[in-house]
Order: structure tokens, then C-alpha cells, then sequence
DNA sequence: ATTGAATATTAATTCAAG
DNA sequence: CTTGAATTAATATTCAAT
């Protein structure tokens, strides 16, 4: 269901440095939510999320807008 | 010269709705000012700038963070 | 309406070079 | 240190299919 995933990607994107739409999709299935990268595009649109230059050295993350 | 790379661009994205680093890298060149996409990258990045979705109907525009 | 696989498009990086 | 050309990587979209 879309709004369980949802609301697991808004959680794991606080809890974790994602960095690529491809982790994010990889994190969801490590917590056993099926899906592929062209989903998560279409979520992070719906989600506002955008993506920032990350406070640490890192390169980015996602992070609400 | 960056800097006077930079200013345009801030006036561009304010004046426009710019979609893609190469639309940008093209409006700066028909402002005389002569750079590809691959700078276009890094300038986005020193400058902080995002990608929004678009207020109208279309798909999205660069903003400031 | 939601999704995945494949594809197209866009953006970031590498690797010289100035 | 800044840049462009070429390349790689990441993201958006298309095209079924459910």
C-alpha cells in the first residue's frame, strides 16, 4: 500500500543519510516493502522531498522540503 | 568569470522557469556567456540552488534553498 | 489508480587541460 | 583553481500490466 510506504520512507529518511533514490528503494526492502527505484521518483514527488547537501562531509540526502 | 556566472544565473532562475542545467547552460549563452552543463553542475551546487516543482502546470524550475 | 521493467533524460563526476 | 568533453550515475517517464 502506497501511504504504509510513505510513511516508512518519511521515517527512514530521518533515521538514515539516504543518498540515491536506489537506497531509499533498498531500505524499504530491507524492511520488506517490495518496490523499485521508478516508484520511489514518483513517492519523493508526491512527498515534496528534495534533495540537500548533507551537514556532514557526505554529498546529499533527502530531506523534506 | 564565476562570479558574474553566478549573478546571471540568480537572475535567470528568477526571471525564467528553468528545467534543466543545459536550458540554463543555454540561457547563459545567449547572455554571451559561454558554459556547458558540467559547470553548470558545480555552480548549482556552490550556489545552493534546488529544484522545486513549479507553481503553474509545468513540471519544475530552479530555486533558491 | 499503482506499479515495474525498460528506456530516455538529466545531472554529477572523471579526466585531461588551461 | 576553473572548465569542457566524455563518461558514469541518478532520476523521470513510457509503456504495458495489474
Amino acid at each position: 500500500m502506497k501511504n504504509r510506504r510513505h510513511d516508512l520512507i518519511k521515517k527512514i529518511i530521518e533515521e538514515d543519510v539516504i543518498e540515491t533514490q536506489e537506497a531509499l528503494a533498498e531500505a524499504l526492502r530491507a524492511r520488506h516493502v517490495r518496490v523499485t527505484q521508478a516508484t520511489i521518483s514518483r513517492d519523493i514527488k508526491e512527498l515534496f522531498l528534495i534533495k540537500v547537501p548533507a551537514g556532514g562531509g557526505r554529498r546529499s540526502e533527502e530531506r523534506f522540503s
